[in-house]
DNA sequence: CGTTGAACCTGTTTGC
DNA sequence: TGCAAACAGGTTCAAC
């Protein structure tokens, strides 16, 4: 279910617990979950992890042997999971990857994926440049003011598709793109290139306000979501207008919650955000 | 260029 | 209770 901070808490596991270790195996369940590189699978075992980034929505590990970087890049998709163990039996079931370590802190990284929706991706280096450069655009934590001033001016399609268009702004997904407009006071359908200076700048405080407090919180569990290390995010405790319909506007306007449908449930308050 | 809808999958929830 | 439809965090592709 990742979105940028369910990812950014998987990669900031990963970087803690497995850096430094050896690749002794790698298991391949369903060789269909391997989108591109599985004949380099051999590359990877003996190889070890150097650094593990987050990009986007996706977690790129990085590995090293005899001087030459390769990176396995793990698209979650609606229900990926990576894993440091198996947290039910259950779970064997839709495990279609497992990585053997030596010498980190864990034995395991299992990637689980039950709908298969998001693949994983073995590369070289020109590979994950040609793979970062078609699908990511900016993040939005370390885009700059000026920077997505511009972007948002230069749309001229609905708010929440930009927000959620990963080539302009890469790591917002349905539930933070509800979350912030409704904290921004802006509805989902006004159109991107319209919006004042003052208004830009206040989506783009908000944005970066909740995205860094819901990574505070550990990410929003509001189905499946686990950690790597099992636990459950609790900023979808935080969640003011996602998956609400029918509640009161939590704002106090007295108007009931709304949910439009197209291009993804959008809930909102017709109150607070005006088109 | 932007929008819409369908497709890709499985599991769970909802509604009759 | 039982069954079918609707719906779910994402991405991509075709058609308009």
């Amino acid at each position: 279910m990742p979105e940028l901070p369910e990812a950014e808490i998987v990669a900031r596991q990963l970087r803690k617990r497995i850096i430094g270790a050896t690749l002794k195996d790698c298991w391949v369940g369903r060789p269909d979950i391997v989108r591109q590189g599985l004949p380099t699978v051999d590359w990877y075992r003996g190889a070890r992890i150097a650094f593990i980034e987050r990009r986007g929505k996706s977690i790129v590990v990085g590995l090293t042997r005899d001087q030459e970087t390769r990176y396995l890049v793990a698209e979650l998709g609606m229900t990926g999971l990576l894993l440091f163990r198996t947290p039910h039996p259950s779970y064997l079931k839709h495990t279609h990857l497992v990585l053997s370590l030596d010498g980190g802190r864990e034995a395991e990284l299992r990637y689980w994926n039950p709908r298969r929706f998001g693949r994983v991706y073995l590369l070289d280096h020109t590979g994950l440049e040609r793979f970062v450069a078609r699908r990511f655009g900016c993040d939005p934590l370390k885009v700059s003011w000026e920077d997505f001033r511009e972007v948002v001016r230069k749309r001229r399609g609905r708010l929440k598709a930009l927000l959620m268009h990963q080539q302009v702004i890469a790591g917002i997904g349905n539930i933070y793109a509800n979350e912030i407009l409704f904290r921004a006071r802006l509805h989902p359908y006004r159109t991107a290139s319209r919006l004042r200076d003052g208004t830009i700048r206040r989506l783009y405080d908000i944005m970066r306000a909740v995205l860094t407090a819901a990574i505070r919180d550990g990410g929003s569990s509001v189905r499946d979501f686990i950690a790597p290390d099992g636990t459950k995010g609790r900023y979808s405790r935080r969640h003011r207008v996602y998956d609400k319909a029918g509640q009161p506007c939590p704002a106090g306007c007295g108007t009931t919650l709304r949910r439009l449908r197209g291009e993804r449930s959008s809930f909102y308050c017709s109150a607070c955000q005006r088109r």
